[in-house]
DNA sequence: TATGAATGAGTATTCATTCAT
DNA sequence: TATGAATGAATACTCATTCAT
């Protein structure tokens, strides 16, 4: 008989969660101390320690949320007919996902992070594992759209490729450069497709 | 007339900034203090900050080091005949670069720096440009190579997909996924030119 | 609604500012650390900026407790029929003030401060024309009761000599002459007055 | 045989504790430091402790120079006919002393660590006991001057109160208080002789 | 004598975490 | 559960002094 209700709980562990990346956003982890989570969250240090053991438990619920892979997004491209092509499949990645969004700054932090911290390490494997099947699956009837003899073979080897156009942009944008998905999208067609993908004015 | 000279200066200012690099990989900067670069050194605090004005400082030259782009491994794929396909350029890039190679884990910690650290920032941004530069100059030996209409047009577009491509293999693997730059190979070969870009066996 | 109450908060306060105090008086401001400060004070390093915001805000507070002018010392002596001569209020200054008293090696030091440091010597300027206020008062009584013809003005005028009278016998005292107040009013008799106010055997 | 003249000896102390001097009235002892001594003397580290054995060792000739007497100021004085007065006397120590001119805020410092420290309160109190014997001198001077029955006796009795004068004038004018040499002769004045000894324009 | 690079104990301050209320 | 004052180890950095050249 939990004495707060566990909707209350996931509210505040919210909160905090939300605290954190709002700073990470503004100053980096580095900057980001405990005294930030307190003032932005509105809990005070006790009550956060009610929730979370520790800031590094503050920090892996975030990295949850941000690399939270929300693998969705693939099925409504594989339902498509036709099946959209991976230029425009990107283009919609960087453009809809939260990750790419809003949160690329914290996403990058948190990649650093994982370089060094198993756990959050973890967190990422088991990210980019279920993105890789999204893609996959999309590739796969991509490729078979496009008539190739053994598409969920090919799907499987692509795929670190294909996520790779991803990750690549959210680097490019993460540190500033002027990256639009849209523009990012003609890249992705001029460097596979040739330049058929682009319309008249464009050429 | 220094009492000493560029070169010793130099020696002990790559002392530092190994020192910090070494503890970047193995603890993340997050966990580097100046106690792990004075010990790892060998020099003293006061003789580091001789050299140096202060940590951020140090971590500017670290930065600089491990970004630093070297951009002249272009000019021997621009030189070849015939000039070697993306995919190939790709896995020469991941298989050759330090960056890619033994410096991974920092230069990705760096990326999440860059985010909210504009020094840093300013010095990926250049050095995104430079190898921007050399991929471009690449493209478009390439695309010239296979007929293109306009090749110094389609490079430019392209080039941010193409070094898109390296830096989701260095996202990919600097958090432990197990990708060569073989595997990685087939994997943008896959993407790009379909099966036939492997070889027999792989089929 | 403070979870300290305001009167705890002044007695941590006034922990902290003895603590400095005590160790200026024993070892001098040069040195004096915070290491000192928080082991005279028993409270924690956390515990101490929790309520100062650095070792000069600590030292600002009591630079204002030692040169706290305390000016009411001087409505007793306007109060008084007859009213006291000059020589004999300089001798209560001196031997009743906490400043000339037990302070006044804090307080020397806390001159020494003021000549680079402004806020410090804002301090001290308050002070001296608060005292200066209280000395006048007393003056203009002396003077009206010797019948002189424009009390004010001659108490206004000779507040500063006055006033450096008492400065003057805390220098001299604090860097350890022996000089006794009832000695010093001697002095302050024979300067001004001329011997009459010395007792027979003293002449 | 010294290696170097006694002269150049004394060049370069002279300079050494120039610089300490001049940092000290700029920014006070407690934020001068060594490299402040170095740079602005000109002389390296090394030279400076082949003069010095140390920064303390630096700060006693520093204290030497400033509280340093030049008793023979009063020696004008007693040879002057008539002897000239305690409120002009007091004018002319405030006005033609260096201590009093350039250096106040230096011999200000010098007071407040001279309560802490024995070595520098020795040179302080060696000092005002010279500067005693000379006031003395001049005080019997005076009161013999005045008619006195016993001047030597009186000069004795009444010097620390003569000393004091100048003293005060010292702290008031070194935190920044703007009290003229003139009008603090005023000042002593109406302490002492009362109104008449203020010049006609200004009663 | 003079140099200035190097030393390392010492400095003020921070900050994740605890715990009495 | 919630509070926020308190803790104290850890932090980046300074600076008087030394010593090989």
């Amino acid at each position: 008989m939990p004495r707060i209700s566990e909707e209350r709980k996931a509210e505040q562990k919210a909160k905090i969660v939300g605290a954190l990346l709002d700073s990470m956003r503004e100053k980096g982890i580095a900057d980001t101390s405990m005294a930030d989570v307190i003032s932005r969250s509105g809990l005070s240090s006790g009550a956060i320690y009610g929730y979370y053991s520790s800031k590094d438990d503050i920090l892996l619920d975030a990295a949850r949320e941000v690399v939270g892979s929300r693998v969705e997004v693939f099925d409504s491209f594989v339902a498509s007919a036709p099946v959209p092509s991976p230029p425009e499949v990107v283009e919609r990645l960087v453009s809809d996902l939260p990750a790419f969004v809003v949160e690329k700054r914290s996403l990058l932090q948190i990649w650093g992070l994982a370089t060094t911290n198993p756990a959050i390490a973890a967190i990422g494997v088991e990210s980019i594992g279920t993105l890789s099947g999204g893609a996959r699956a999309y590739l796969e009837a991509w490729f078979r759209q496009e008539g190739d003899a053994d598409p969920a073979r090919r799907a499987e080897l692509a795929a670190p490729a294909f996520l790779a156009l991803a990750q690549g942009y959210m680097i490019q944008t993460a540190i500033g450069l002027p990256l639009e998905p849209r523009g990012y999208r003609k890249a992705v067609d001029a460097l596979f497709l040739g330049l058929q993908g682009l319309t008249e004015g464009e050429r």
